[in-house]
RNA sequence: GGUCCCAUCGUCUAGCGGUCAGGACGCUGGCCUCUCACGCCGGAAACCCGGGUUCGAUUCCCGGUGGGAUCACCA
């Protein structure tokens, strides 16, 4: 008879002291990725238990970069601090099973305790003063968990392998406060017991720590989660990843103009992969994710590639998936524009040619602009006397058409290129000056064909005007 | 400093004893071309060092070096 299989639960804690960062968007991530690979759960749970550094601001704008990477969860929030009569609950059942005890040693004392360890040469740690005074709770004891001072405990790490702490290195910590309140280690245990967590994966700089709570989970008696501890995301010196490495909440990102699909696939790549595979949909992903190809070094994070990936993503998009970002970034630089034909069609011709969606919005605005604005070595250059045959006549010419289409264009220019006898790249620029105000943009025919008859006209006889009153 | 982790092109990585050490970003030569891109073809670019183990080490072991993390009544 086969035991049911457990379903795996996963979790992300962020702790609410800032905006959701590169690191933890990829922690979260892994976590998100494996719990829905495996139909698992994925728990939400806010480490707000330093009220001087959590604020509420900074759970919105977790959940909202979170929402916007489209990271779900099937749990939660919790909050920790709502959760306080709980821990207390298990803090007695420690006390009482002689695996805690309540210490009145003062913060001094302690201090005194590490300097003349130090002053020996040890490692600075609490000497285990009140172990075994019994003690009662009093005024201002702390309650600190019994740790046993011989042997090792060894953390089954399934990235980084077995790794082996000497119970010595641990002393008597603290689990609860002498406020009342319980520490960072306690509360994690217990809220991942409870929870029923059972795949850890943290950042590595939680790997020491990890002996102290699996000593939490010994002295309970619980099952052991699996760990696994990713290492972390380093900024371009190589250090950890800071402000000044620049950009590093995905909120700015999303500024930026990426795609959360792209920021995804990139941060996924960071430090986990798939042979040679490095465009990943959201889908393929989940299908394709695993524990086993997880790295265990640090990995710097590149602009350039997720600016490449982003690239890519954009061009696999539909231009509807499109619209409705671009609007968002449109109206960054004030420009008003609808979800409709006219804007599907400005993306079609620029999907090909932009990195992010704000290049695309930048390329876009000349299509919604009222009138052109002429960049001016653009138009010192291509709008000149000679260009006046060809612009009056294809306006001229474009005037006449019915129906407006790709191919009636072509015909108008061939026309043109014959009676003039310039070459197409003669006139290209020209006109694309006199449309756009730029020389770059789009391909000449779709671009006119998505800007309509009326504006194309109207702007190619601005700039023949514009041609005559510079002469 | 103690403890712990890590080490393949500049960067992200594949590799799981025998490979011309592969891919991607970036850089670069060319093609395509109405601009800019896209795309296509090509190039330069890496196994940190020293010992072992082995017929044979990028790969396994040890040491060194380098980088990172962590040493709270923070999380």
């Amino acid at each position: 008879m086969n035991p049911p299989i457990k379903p795996i639960v996963t979790r992300f804690p962020p702790s609410p002291t800032g905006y959701l960062h590169i690191g933890g968007a990829r922690t979260a991530l892994f976590n998100w990725l494996y719990a829905r690979k495996t139909k698992g759960r994925f728990v939400l749970r806010i480490e707000d238990t330093d009220a001087a550094r959590s604020t509420s601001e900074s759970v919105d704008a977790i959940l909202e970069s979170l929402e916007w990477l489209g990271i779900d969860w099937d749990d939660g929030p919790y909050f920790q601090t709502r959760r306080y009569h709980i821990y207390d609950e298990y803090i007695e059942k420690l006390i009482e099973s002689g695996h805690a005890y309540y210490c009145s040693c003062t913060p001094d004392e302690v201090d005194a305790m590490r300097e003349e360890a130090k002053a020996k040469g040890l490692k600075p740690m609490y000497n285990g003063k009140c172990r075994n005074l019994n003690l009662k709770k009093g005024p201002d004891t702390v309650v600190r968990l019994k740790t046993p001072d011989s042997g090792a405990t060894v953390v089954e790490d399934i990235v980084k392998g077995d790794t082996a702490f000497r119970n010595s290195e641990i002393d008597d910590f603290i689990i609860r406060r002498s406020d009342g309140s319980a520490m960072y280690n306690l509360a994690v245990v217990i809220d991942d017991i409870t929870m029923g967590i059972n795949t850890i994966i943290r950042g590595d700089d939680h790997l020491i720590n990890t002996p102290k709570q699996m000593l939490i989970y010994s002295a309970l008696g619980a099952d052991m989660p699996i760990f696994g501890h990713v290492p972390m995301v380093l900024g371009s010196d190589k250090t950890r990843l800071s402000k000044r490495h620049g950009a590093m909440s995905v909120g700015e990102y999303r500024k930026m103009g990426f795609l959360p699909d792209a920021m995804i696939n990139y941060l996924v790549r960071l430090g986990w992969s798939h042979g040679d595979q490095e465009f990943f949909d959201r889908a393929e992903l989940i299908d394709v994710f695993d524990l086993e190809h997880l790295g265990r070094s640090a990995s710097m994070f590149d602009t350039d590639k997720l600016m490449a990936l982003n690239s890519k993503h954009i061009q696999k998009k539909t231009p509807e998936e499109l619209a409705g970002p671009l609007l968002f970034h449109l109206n960054d630089l004030g420009i008003e524009a609808k979800n409709d034909a006219f804007t599907i069609g400005a993306i079609q011709t620029l999907q090909p040619r932009s990195k992010t969606l704000v290049e695309m919005a930048e390329g876009a605005a000349f299509y919604y602009k009222d009138e052109v604005e002429y960049d001016k070595t653009a138009a010192d250059k291509f709008l000149l006397p000679d260009m006046l045959p060809v612009l009056e006549k294809s306006a001229e010419m474009i005037d006449t058409l019915d129906p407006y289409t790709h191919e009636a264009l072509e015909t108008v220019f061939k026309f043109i290129i014959e009676e003039t006898g310039h070459k197409f790249g003669k006139i290209a620029q020209p006109l694309r000056v006199a449309v756009t105000g730029t020389t770059v943009s789009p391909g000449i025919f779709e671009m006119l064909l998505v800007l309509g008859k009326e504006k194309t006209i109207k702007r190619i006889r601005k700039a023949v005007r514009f041609i005559q009153d510079k002469a």
